[in-house]
DNA sequence: CGACGCGGTAACAATCCGGTAACATTGGCC
DNA sequence: GGCCAATGTTACCGGATTGTTACCGCGTCG
């Protein structure tokens, strides 16, 4: 059955994980649970999660640590904040170093489900179809269309398009396509992007020598233009 | 002066509407006020806020029915709802209207700026542009843009340029520049800037000879003037 | 067990800044 | 008006960055 999200949950409290990941899971959401600072961190970087509910008082590394750490890597899935600590620096810290949102233990479940419902929804943005000149790509059933033909992508090559597609227009620093795409652990070469990129040109490109769709930008990395290049 | 970005509050407390204006107007967003809900909706629509703040118990039309309004016309400017009502039925249902966050009164005006803050973060990273003559500075796709057509810059040119439009109308040392848009640690001779600079002007001034928007300062540095030489 | 395809690295080629140097010009100051 | 310092301008070169090709390890599947 299809999921709704991917949550990780990042809690040391082995009774409240177990009510939360319940809770979750009974809604349908797939979820990934860590009961450290450092076992989040990894999950969070390793495993792109939809939404990340996380505790402060965590051993080994605490919540603002971590939500600091992700946001300075690039990746901007949704933070919720799950906490004792009530008090308004506490709260205004989190939001600051980068969380979406903070509520303070105890809290009501609906309320929380609510929450990250509304999150979710915001970031779901992406629509499961992208359209971009002739091009169609089914994000559900992980296929890439041109003008009703299929094209036939790589796992990679699908992935990097579709991070492509679902920033437009914007300039992607090849670090973070790299964190994004290949995963923050992963030790490549910068070469490997090149190579990704010249396939995917290959592949949708009329000519990759004068590319439409992705230009590259000399020191920063490239950019995803949707309606082909206007000159 | 530059806005951080306009806020909506729709209040029928005039102590409380006072109290929030005030308070992000002196942090410098641009403020615009409605005592009741049809008031509120009618600027909603019209003016396209960046965020609204949301009171639910209004006269004339209520929250939770203005947030459902809003969502159906497709507008997605975050919402932030701001009420007494606190019972966790009141919560959900306006998180799922539509709301992006939920704070209920008496609130820290500290949470409120930061949850504003943290909903502006997200939805902002849209758009950032700086406007001068007859130019528009892309900063997300990183592109200039001259009466709509694109002129190319290097990346050093990009900086440099960046770093001008930020400071329009300041004078601006020979170092300070050097720092800011070369790096601390460069080993440069003080006339690489004076070459970038000739490039910039080769590209956007009408004649370069007599520069309007980027003016040297003899013994100090440049100036940059966003609306082009006054004489 | 072999073939194949994906995805990565390495090596090479082409390009493109961006820095330096050298010279021209300007502007201030006496 | 002339000298000097600061800036504009031009030409050139080196090196970093990206494109491209070739190759290889590994997992999968027949």
């Amino acid at each position: 059955m299809l999921k709704r999200g991917r949550i990780l949950i990042v809690e040391d409290e082995p009774a409240l994980m177990r009510g939360l990941k319940d809770s979750f899971a009974g809604k349908n959401y797939e979820v990934l649970a860590a009961a450290d600072g450092e076992a989040g961190m990894n999950l969070a970087l390793s495993a792109s999660p939809d939404l990340i509910l996380l505790d402060i008082m965590l051993p080994r590394l605490n919540g603002f640590e971590i939500c600091r750490a992700i946001r300075e890597q690039n990746l901007d899935m949704p933070i919720l904040m799950l906490t004792a600590k009530g008090q308004e620096e506490d709260i205004v810290l989190g939001l600051n170093l980068g969380a979406d949102d903070y509520i303070v233990k105890p809290f009501r479940l609906g309320e929380l489900h609510a929450r990250a419902n509304a999150l979710l929804r915001r970031s779901r943005k992406q629509a499961d179809i992208c359209r971009f000149g002739e091009f169609e790509l089914d994000l559900i059933s992980r296929r890439l269309y041109r003008n009703g033909s299929e094209v036939e992508l790589t796992a990679k090559e699908f992935k990097l398009l579709a991070h492509f597609a679902a920033r437009p227009g914007r300039a992607l620093a090849r670090d973070a396509i790299l964190n994004a795409v290949w995963g923050y652990s992963a030790i490549v070469t910068p070469r490997s992007i090149d190579r990704c990129v010249a396939t995917l040109r290959a592949k949708i490109e009329a000519d990759p020598h004068q590319p439409a769709y992705i230009q590259t930008i000399r020191d920063i990395g490239y950019r995803f233009e949707p309606e082909g290049r206007a000159a």
